[in-house]
DNA sequence: AAGTGGTCTAGACCACGCC
DNA sequence: GCGTGGTCTAGACCACTTC
């Protein structure tokens, strides 16, 4: 039929009514059958329009009460986490990594906290840098489930990272992460060519599949690194 | 009418035949009308299914190509920049800030890439450190653009903070932030008592109005600091 | 009880993009 | 060309919430 006006459009408008302050924040907006009758559209159209500005968080719908404009803007951001080789290749440099130690261990101690596993759990603990431009860029270690994740004990971590080889064959329902900064040990401070005690950019970031923990991971990335996101 | 299946279920389905490998990754899944079909539903129904998966970005579609299972797992958390007040209260401590400056300054050089004003704009600066039970938790330098907002040079910062105000008072339509770590100078190293050089976790964050710059802050986080996600 | 958003249907046309 | 997803319509019933 294609007539009246588009659910973009719509959107468009309505959040000009709303930075332009003609809606306020905390104020109640026409029912969705009223802005249909003025934009000349099926009330479903106006529902798609509204249903995701709701999602993005710009207004709160509540049956009966009606539809308000947010009183906070959303202070979300999207953050996300790319592999590492795609992300050292996006900036035109040349991905290598080099796997200083592969081995199983048990959990340590001050794990315990950050990846539920029990005590026995086999582990197969890795210690990757990642380069860009034959330049230490990561400094990656990882402890990984070999009970979630038995293949992952006979994967060329040559050939793939142990990021990838995860990606492409153990499915993950759920994660965290964290992010921090940590001062250089001896041992980032030979990796990087920096003083001791440099201050340096890290995350940590578990993963699981239906509550069994997968691989438990902490990266530290190379000085002067800023991780970026738009909103 | 309700009939058929509902499209949460439906979304379920789908995410449940991926998780368990029945489409693999990359794989072609049947197209709407077929899943329309099977599940005695609209073909309305199964694309909002479908849609609201792509847009978590679990399967990726192309008119004409089709739905395929995405190869990667979406490495994507949503971080949710907080209200200082409201993360510290959230943890059960008590808020108190201190506005140590508040005075004009033009654009210092150094963030002339990072905040697109011009160097004859009128700039209104501040420095703030926010305390949690009176310990001080963060050290907040702020640049506010008082031709995209001049009502904030009256506004009062003892009362609420330069943030709130502008969470209030200032519509935004888009900004950038960077998460990094940097060591603690004199001035940092004084507010937080520590050592000179200690490593600090630090964010900073732009925000425009369509196009037109409105304010860049520095946040500097006081020792042992996290951010934390969820995915 | 009544108003409002949430969802579903059946059908239609359109826009994109592979062939 | 033509198959596939993207969108719109008009109408209907449902679910939640406030009154």
């Amino acid at each position: 039929m294609k007539e009246g006006t588009s659910w973009t459009q719509i959107r468009e408008e309505v959040l000009r009514r709303i930075n332009e302050r003609i809606w306020q924040p905390g104020e109640l907006i026409p029912n969705e059958a009223d802005l249909a009758e003025e934009f000349h559209c099926a009330r479903t159209t106006v529902n798609r329009a509204l249903r995701e500005l709701a999602t993005a968080g710009i207004v709160t719908r509540k049956r009966k009460a009606g539809t308000r404009v947010a009183v906070n803007p959303p202070h979300k951001a999207v953050l996300t986490i790319p592999i590492i080789r795609e992300e050292v290749e996006a900036k035109g440099g040349s991905y290598r990594q080099s796997l200083l130690i592969r081995e199983n261990r048990s959990l340590p101690a001050f794990l315990a906290g950050a990846f539920r596993v029990s005590e026995t759990t086999p582990l197969l603990y890795t210690e990757t840098v990642h380069f860009s431009d034959n330049r230490p860029f990561i400094y990656e270690e990882r402890f990984t489930s070999l009970t979630a994740v038995p293949d992952f004990e006979n994967a060329d971590l040559l050939a793939e990272t142990a990021n990838e080889w995860l990606v492409q064959n153990a499915p993950y329902s759920g994660g965290d992460a964290s992010f921090f900064a940590v001062s250089a040990d001896a041992k980032l401070a030979r990796a990087f060519d920096v003083a001791i005690g440099e201050a340096l950019f890290a995350t940590e970031r578990s993963t699981w599949l239906a509550e069994a923990p997968i691989t438990h991971v902490r990266l530290v990335y190379c000085p002067g690194y800023r991780m970026r996101t738009s909103f």
